[in-house]
DNA sequence: CACAAATGTAAGCAAGCACTTGCATTAAAA
DNA sequence: TTTTAATGCAAGTGCTTGCTTACATTTGTG
């Protein structure tokens, strides 16, 4: 099915961007083709189906559990340090995959279930791992004692609202204002969270 | 064009409905006829084009300008109370045209202009009306002195973040989950602004 | 060179799309 | 009752879609 990786490749890419641009059903095998410098053709010896392709796109492309090797390894138990690296993180991780997010975001009525899962699930898994971690510094008297559930939502949806309207902006908000957003808002949660 | 209100309002709900689902280019006018208990000519007597009839909707059912008349009229000047309103409130809005905004989330490469705006511009709004409450709150010794810009995006893109999420779950968010949420929410925000 | 695998080219198919046309039917207004 | 406007129905148009088939051309490998 397949023998130069490049053509592949060259594919993949063309559709990932296509796709985050209008969606999966208004993004055509043609405009993939002449994009990707490809004949149409091609693609369908390479992939089969249009929904195999998106699959495969997804699958070479995916990034893999960064947060959870980040809670187990990069935290050290300073609120503030902490909240910090965990919002650059998070952004960078999602920018990175930015276009895969848009994708699964816009959906569609054909789109294949283990990609549409992608945007439903994305936010619930921080919000654990940052629940555990609050409360275990609750625990150590280094943060206050409440709901530590939705302490950590609060502190996930601020940052995932803040990556969707980048992600949706069309004049682009700056890479300057994320900054300046990430430091002000880590530090408005490390008061509100400090006993 | 039109005589008869209750067959356009027909088919209005129904575009409505079946492009929140599906997005525009999905969505066909045989399925919103048929959704409409109406013949598919009857749409293009009643509103010529697909793009027209999507329009129409966004006028039909638009909100208007709620945000900004809380903002004149319902606020007191005690920050707990009145982050709590508008928490409340722009849940309220939000989740009563959740479709229309679905719509305008999920994009398509022939959206009108019109709507295509919708989902951008949402989120820059209330912020600037914020950021003008807090500058106030601030010089009257009620708020921290120090970035009332970013300050109100933070608190803007954590609300976003959440109706967005609460948008797109499979398992529906329950309402007492929102409520919990807004509450412990603006606590954390009350703590963080005040002096 | 010779052979095979990967690609290009051209043509087309069946289906679905937005949208149109012509005519019959209903129903409300005059 | 006559007229008029709104709708239904059936058929069809032209276009685009994903996808296929058959054959020619390139490209890398032994």
């Amino acid at each position: 099915m397949s023998a130069n990786p490049t053509t592949g490749e060259k594919i993949l890419l063309a559709t990932i961007n296509l796709m985050a641009e209008k969606g999966y059903d208004s993004t055509t095998t043609k405009e993939i083709a002449l994009a990707a410098g490809v004949n149409e053709v091609t693609i369908f010896r390479h992939f089969g189906t249009k929904e195999k392709l998106l699959e495969a796109a997804f699958n070479r492309f995916h990034y893999g559990n960064e947060m959870t090797k980040l809670f187990n390894e990069g935290l050290k138990g300073n609120l503030h340090e902490d909240l910090l690296t965990l919002s650059r993180t998070y952004h960078n991780i999602m920018n990175r995959n930015r276009k895969l997010i848009s994708i699964s975001l816009k959906g569609s009525s054909t789109l294949p279930d283990s990609v549409l899962q992608e945007a439903s699930n994305n936010p619930k898994h921080l919000k654990n791992l940052l629940a555990e971690y609050l409360t275990t510094m609750s625990s150590q008297g280094k943060v206050v004692t409440s709901n530590p559930e939705i302490q950590a939502l609060s502190f996930m949806w601020m940052n995932f609202g803040a990556f969707i309207s980048r992600l949706n902006a069309k004049e682009a908000v700056s890479e300057e204002t994320l900054n300046e957003f990430i430091e002000e808002s880590v530090r408005l949660f490390t008061k509100a969270l400090s006993p």
